[in-house]
DNA sequence: TTAGATTTGTTCGTATGTATC
DNA sequence: TGATACATACGAACAAATCTA
């Protein structure tokens, strides 16, 4: 028995965490299976599988049923703040941003985003849908939709451009705000899993947010299904 | 036939708008069964589960496989900010903040905890953990740590007083700001969702964050774990 | 496409030391 | 002191997912 205070899978978790941090492993780099690791570390299966769970609880190792275990990716640190742009955020994090636009559409605002675009329900609005990608990884759906009497042609700039913000620019708004996100958790449905090459049940977190020029006017509403497992969002104080 | 314009379905959902808005049912209510409303408003039981499924996607109603169909909780807004207390913030939102302590105790940080405060691996913190409840009903769980060395007896204080911010106010620190908010999201586990008083596998808002003095100097690191179909989180745009 | 081997996940059971009442 | 609960550790067996020949 451990006669010292501490038991023996914490020494365990804290070797196998200190081996990563030193970068003998790399992320997507996958662990020797728990049989090898019970046998180097002279331990039951049991003691060696506490000290993994715990350090996939921290999220330093993610495990496969069938496949083994793998040093986590670095997940996506996206930033929200005041002045974002998809593809500026992702620049920063140092990963290629790119996008996938699966819908364009115009149709009639419903009540929610009627509200936070500040319209009339019913008057029409540009929708664009689809997947955002970071190094070519899907990370994030979408969904934005912006007031079309004030953007007409917004959706030929939509498809043809690579970013929302540059189609807004094109269209004559220099400069937006970021006005409020709201942010919650959802599970991911089979479709959300299928676009986001995931497997169902993960969590997602879903931000909404409106974006405004700069009087206030909402010019922009968007929901974003961030696949948790591949992004953190970041809020930092603007001191 | 409804010869009129609008669809039945949208007028019964209309009515179960209304009649949950004027408090006739208050959250967490269940609402008679699908077989009874149908009946009630002499339609199929399709046309009802329209009316219903609208709702639910609004977020008004909640269903639930083999229970019923409950009026959802109004989720708290939670805002995350630079000056963030959690009893303040709920007063804002017009809920009675209050906190369960299940567990206080001082032990050496691990290698996470040591980098947040900028401490070494293995000094002491305070660790604080528990349930935060609103109007009495749980919404999130936290573990927060403190350095011990610059806070001697903080224990005690977390215990007699109802908010950390208290404790932190009587061990000699006015004043604190939130330096960085780190958001994602997993899923309950059993022992949380006991805690929590919720249902396996719903989605948690996962934040970590770190709290400094007016030096910059790390004092709190503490990640809390939100029931996202109880709270909403958002960020302001401080202009 | 199939079958088998590999690997992690889960659930039994047993035993021991430690803290609490 | 005894009784009880809890955390730790080992053992065996099987389930489920994955990979490979």
């Amino acid at each position: 028995m451990a006669q010292s205070g501490t038991p023996v899978w914490r020494s365990i978790r804290d070797t196998l965490a200190s081996e990563i941090a030193q970068q003998g492993l790399r992320p997507g780099d996958r662990l020797p299976t728990e049989a090898q690791l019970s046998a180097r570390f002279g331990v039951n299966r049991h003691t060696l599988r506490r000290a993994v769970a715990s350090l996939v609880d921290e999220g330093l190792l993610r495990a496969r049923r069938g496949s083994g275990v793998f040093v986590a990716m670095q997940p996506v640190e996206y930033a929200i703040g005041r002045h974002v742009s998809f593809h500026q955020n992702l620049a920063l994090a140092g990963r290629l941003p790119g996008r996938r636009v699966n819908v364009t559409a115009r149709r009639p605002a419903d009540p929610v985003e009627a509200q936070a675009l500040r319209i009339l329900a019913g008057e029409e609005v540009w929708v664009s849908e689809g997947v955002s990608t970071a190094d070519d990884q899907p990370i994030a759906l979408y969904r934005t939709v912006f007031p079309a009497a004030r953007f007409p042609g917004l959706d030929e700039r939509l498809s043809r451009l690579s970013s929302v913000t540059a189609a807004l620019n094109e269209a004559g708004l220099a400069e937006f705000l970021r006005a409020e996100t709201r942010i919650s958790a959802q599970t991911v449905t089979v479709a959300q899993a299928l676009l986001l090459n995931a497997q169902e049940g993960q969590p997602l977190i879903v931000t909404q947010s409106v974006n405004t020029d700069m009087q206030g006017v909402p010019v922009e509403y968007g929901t974003t299904w961030f696949l948790s497992e591949r992004v953190t969002l970041i809020t930092r104080s603007e001191i």
